[in-house]
Order: C-alpha cells, then structure tokens, then sequence
RNA sequence: UGGCCUAUGGUGUAACUGGCAACACGUCUGGUUUUGGUCCAGAAGAGUCUAGGUUCGAGCCCUAGUAGGCCAACCA
C-alpha cells in the first residue's frame, strides 16, 4: 500500500531538523502536561492528539505529567478524570509523572540559585512587587531585598519551607533583569508561601513552585526533547531557557519549548470559568452534559475517540488564529459513524398508518441489514404488522414533485418491508391527521426477488410496528450557543447566545431490538443520524442522545 | 511610548523551502442507491493584507506600512 503521502507541520519540521542537527531519534520524548484543576476539553483533545501522535509518529514515548504546583486549585478527582479521557482517546503515557515529584529537587536546585546569587527571598506583598514590575512600555525598579546576603536568603528560605514565615509574608525571587523588555524577565517569583494541603504531598511543603520555574525543569528531568504549548506562553521561552540554563550542565540534551496556536471551535466556549458557569446556572446538567465541550461531554454525545482523533488530525496546527467550524466536528463523526453504527428504525415524531388490507393480528418479522457500508455486520430481524408509525413529516396529502414520501394515490417503500399506496386520511374534528390509511402490495416484500419488490419507487420511508415498538425517551442535542464565537464580542456576555433549543427531550418509538442496548452503544436511526445510549438508561428502558444528524439534502430544499 | 507573534478561497491547512496556488470541510451540478445517508463524477470559489524592492521569475527573500493577537496573577 503506498504511504499517504503528506506534507509536514510546522511541528513535524523542527522535529525534523532536530533529527539532523542535535537530536538523535532515541532522544525524543515529549509530554502532555495538564494541570488537575478541570475536566480536559476538546481543546486539550487536540493537544493530546499532538503530542501523543507524535509520539506514534516518531516511535517516542509521551509522559503524561500533572502540573500540580498549586494546591489551591488542584484535586485528585481530576487527576483520575484526566487519566480517564486520555485513555478512552487511545493514547497510552510512557510515565505518569507528576511536578510533585519533583518538588524536593526543585528546591534544592533553588538553595543552588540563591548561592550563585541567582536568586533571593523578597518580603514585600504582591502589590508593592507588582507595583515595581514596572508595564510593557515601562521598566521595573529593583526591590529593596535584592541585595541580601546569601546566608540571609538561604535563612529565610528555609524558614518558608518550614512553614515559620505567613503565608505571602515572602517569595523566592528569580535575580534577573528588571529592565527586560520580557516582563517575565524582571525577577518572576519562584515560591510563595502556602500552607495547604497537596493532594499528593499532603502537608509536606509549605513553599509551591511557580509554573515557570517547575516546568521547564520537569521537562529537563524527564528528559523531554520538545516541550509544545499554546501561543501565549511564548513571551515564557526566555525564561524556560533560563532556568534549565541554570541547572543544566555543559552538554546536555536541554528541552525546547516551542508554541502552537490553540485551536478553536466555532460555538462553543471552552475557558474552565465559563463552562463552570454553564454547569452552576443550570444551563447545562453537568461538566458531562452531552452538549459540553468537555472530552467527557463528547463522549456522552456519542463521539467516538475515532472521530475526534481524526478531527485533531485534519485541523492541523499552525500558529495563527483560527475558528474551526463545529461541522468539521460533525462531519468527522459521521464519517467514523457511518462505517461503525448499526442501523435501526426509529420514529421521532409518530403518526399511525393503517394498512387496511394486511390481516388483523398477523405480524412478520423480516430481515434487515445492519450495516450496508459492513457486510460483516450481519442482520437482524425486525417486526412487521397492520399498524404501524412512520413520521408525521413523511406524509403530505399533496405534493408537488419533490416530495419523494407518501402523498395519497402515491407509491413508496417502507424499508425491509413492502411497497404501500396512500389511500385516505382519517382527522379529528381541528382537522389534525390521526391516521393514514394505505394498502400494501403483497408481492413486492423486499429482497423476495419479485418482479413487484424490484418496482422503482420515489421514497423509502422508515417505520416500526406499532404493536412491538418500544416507547423511549430521546434527547435531541443542538449547538450550545447560536453564534459562531460566544465570548468574542466584548460589548455582550457570551450567556446571551446561548441556544434556548440545544436540548429538546422527546418520546419517540424506535425498534424492539433496542430494548436491550447497552450504555454508550452508538446507532445510526435510518434517515435521522447518529444516536448513543445515554448512562442515565434503566435496564430494557434505553434513553437516546442525538449525536448528530445525517447529512439532510431535503432540509435544504424546503 | 515598548517587545514579541501572525496574515493564503466561506472555514482549516498545503505549496518539496524562488518556478504560473493544492487538499479537506462547506456550497452547487449530475450519476448510483430499498437511508433525500453513503459512494462516484464534476463545478464554482483565493491570485496569497497593502506599497515598494531584489530576481528572468516571489505566497515564499528584503524594507516600510496596515490589521489582528499575546505580554504588567504569590494562576497554569
């Protein structure tokens, strides 16, 4: 089979001229690095899918390191959240490792930093630092500690460690350069005094390193080779480099960050606050909520890991901005969808329809294909008697040309079943249609090889019988918010746009087969889309979410 | 009154690093089809932010603009 041949992102490239000039191919390694404060979303899908497929690609392996420096924020039940979803993408970590674990050598190598003089404790409150730190256009001025002697520094910085100095009574300080023109350079804090509890340290530490200092220096510990992020942490590369500069020695294979844009998703937000505010207002039910974007929300949907994996894949990465339409999402899950759902019969919004001359009381049970795009699929069968429902948009007593369904005078196909001819409406006195009355053509039962079941028709029309249908609840899932960037207008709250119709729960008759559907069990309903068994399904009661719907070129033409 | 990043069809990415802009989604035609799905065939749609320059030749290089983004948390 030839390779796919495929040109390289920008990525791909420095990993390749690495591999020529100073890399050798046993020396790469990279790393997902999510700090457990929130459930992983689409966005960090994306990152996962990088840095992992990477790591497929080049044959590296990819720790999965939590970035857990700040007890505040931090808790376990995300951690094991995280874990969950990288998993169900299909990734497997190399290591799981956390900034924790390091936190006994980051010390030390801070003790080093304030003998070389590269580093000093400052007792000012974070005001009166920020205050100095000068602005983009402005300089900062040098804090009146900054010249303290080293066995000072060294005194006061264990007495942080122990827990002897309040919590913001003072930081470490990095001793840099506070006229850089990076405003990272002008001393970024190292530590800062926290009395709390580490899910993971527990109380061990009473001093927490800054990102900046503890995660170039993970990096250099794990021996990660490419160290990607988001855009905006480029202005942070000067100091990464500083820092690993300053525990490194002559020589040795030093990590490289280098930065990609994050890609959006159109309709959506994604920002830990917002989704957070979703779930508190009860705009949405929960951080799962299959409208979520959340990797967990996506799942619930009816996503495969498929479908997302190759969604990451065909966006690419690149570093400008960019919204990526959510119909790219959707066409990746039908895509994956297509090949893998069973198809079944279901009916969303039912209306009886009476074949007058089939018997009372008989019912076949005919053959039905699983999956056309699958012959390994098999088939199932499926029940058939004189009532039955179809929906109600299926049915028009006139129409013109286009409308290929069921018209009165009319033929068309009830799928795996027979060719039926409208014959009369039955109302009740507003006027509503209650039934359709029609006749069937007992030769033309598909796939019986009469000349009357080969009969070319307009339509095909889905079904179930109504006798054997089972009665479920479906949840018809719509776009969260209406507009295409919620939180890009500054004047209006993103809550504005949220769509007052992105859930519509319906009762709806689907086939008997489903009775004994699995959670998260993904189906195609011929003519409608893709459906998943939701968790919130009792045993034989299964629930449907929509995860999307199929491609509709008649929607268009209405 | 700073520094840095970015700029290619509606959207997202390409262009083997100087040789008449390609792929995917979306849109529109037509064909196949017992899903108005899938599949197949085809079309429209950008002349690459602007202005200069280098060159036989520039989306790729240079200069100057313009537009958008990022940078002043004891967050990551």
């Amino acid at each position: 089979m030839a390779e796919e041949k495929r040109s390289l992102n920008f990525i791909e490239q420095i990993i390749e001229e690495d591999l020529q000039n100073t890399h050798k191919k046993e020396e790469l390694k990279f790393r997902f690095p999510p700090e457990p404060n929130g459930y992983l979303h689409i966005g960090h899908a994306s990152s996962i899918c990088l840095n992992f497929g990477l790591g497929e690609k080049y044959n590296a392996p990819v720790n999965l390191r939590f970035d857990d420096t700040n007890p505040i924020k931090e808790e376990q039940e995300f951690v094991d959240a995280i874990k969950e979803d990288v998993l169900w993408l299909g990734f497997k970590w190399e290591k799981e490792c956390y900034a924790s674990d390091y936190f006994q050598q980051l010390y030390d190598w801070a003790v080093e930093m304030i003998k070389n003089g590269d580093a000093y404790v400052d007792s000012q409150t974070s005001e009166e630092i920020a205050l100095q730190k000068g602005t983009p256009t402005d300089p900062g001025k040098e804090s009146q500690y900054r010249n303290r002697s080293v066995e000072e520094n060294l005194d006061l910085f264990e007495k942080m460690k122990n827990g002897e100095t309040p919590e913001r009574g003072h930081v470490l300080r990095a001793k840099i350069d506070m006229t850089s023109p990076n405003m990272l350079m002008r001393d970024p804090v190292m530590y800062r005094c926290l009395h709390k509890n580490h899910h993971r340290t527990n109380d061990t530490w009473k001093i927490y390193p800054m990102y900046d200092w503890a995660h170039g220096e993970s990096d250099f510990i794990e021996n990660i080779s490419h160290s990607f992020c988001t855009l905006e942490f480029l202005p942070h590369r000067e100091l990464y480099n500083w820092f690993v500069e300053k525990v490194s020695k002559e020589g040795e294979l030093k990590p490289k960050q280098r930065e990609f844009a994050r890609r959006n998703l159109s309709h959506t937000v994604v920002s830990k606050r917002k989704l957070m505010q979703l779930v508190e207002q009860g705009v949405v039910n929960s951080w799962d909520d299959p409208r979520m974007p959340t990797i967990s929300g996506l799942r619930r949907r009816g996503y495969t890991p498929n479908s997302i994996r190759k969604f990451a894949d065909s966006i690419g990465v690149g570093k400008r901005e960019n919204m990526i339409d959510v119909a790219h999402l959707e066409f990746c899950a039908r895509e994956d969808l297509n090949k893998t759902a069973p198809r079944v019969m279901g009916v969303l919004d039912p209306v009886k329809l009476v074949i007058t001359n089939y018997e009372e009381g008989k019912e076949e049970w005919l053959e039905a294909e699983n999956n056309p795009e699958d012959e390994s699929a098999g088939s199932r069968e499926i029940p058939f008697s004189r009532e039955l429902y179809i929906e109600k948009e299926d049915f028009k007593e006139s129409a013109n040309r286009k409308f290929f369904r069921l018209t009165l005078g009319k033929e068309v196909r009830l799928k795996n079943a027979y060719i039926i001819k409208g014959e009369e409406v039955v109302k009740d006195s507003e006027g509503n249609i209650t039934e359709i009355h029609c006749t069937y053509d007992p030769k033309s039962k598909s796939g019986s090889g009469t000349e009357e079941s080969k009969r070319k028709v307009k339509g095909t029309l889905h079904w179930v019988s109504a006798k054997h249908a089972l009665e479920t609840e479906i949840r018809l899932y719509d776009r969260l918010f209406s507009v295409e960037n919620p939180d890009g207008d500054k004047e209006k709250d993103y809550m504005e746009f949220v769509n007052p119709d992105s859930l519509e729960v319906i009762k709806g008759f689907v086939e008997p087969s489903l009775k004994s559907a699995g959670i998260q069990d993904k189906f195609q309903f011929q003519r409608i889309g893709y459906f998943c068994v939701d968790k919130d399904s009792k045993e034989g009661e299964p629930i449907f979410n929509r995860t999307v719907g199929l491609r509709d070129s008649w929607a268009k033409i209405k």
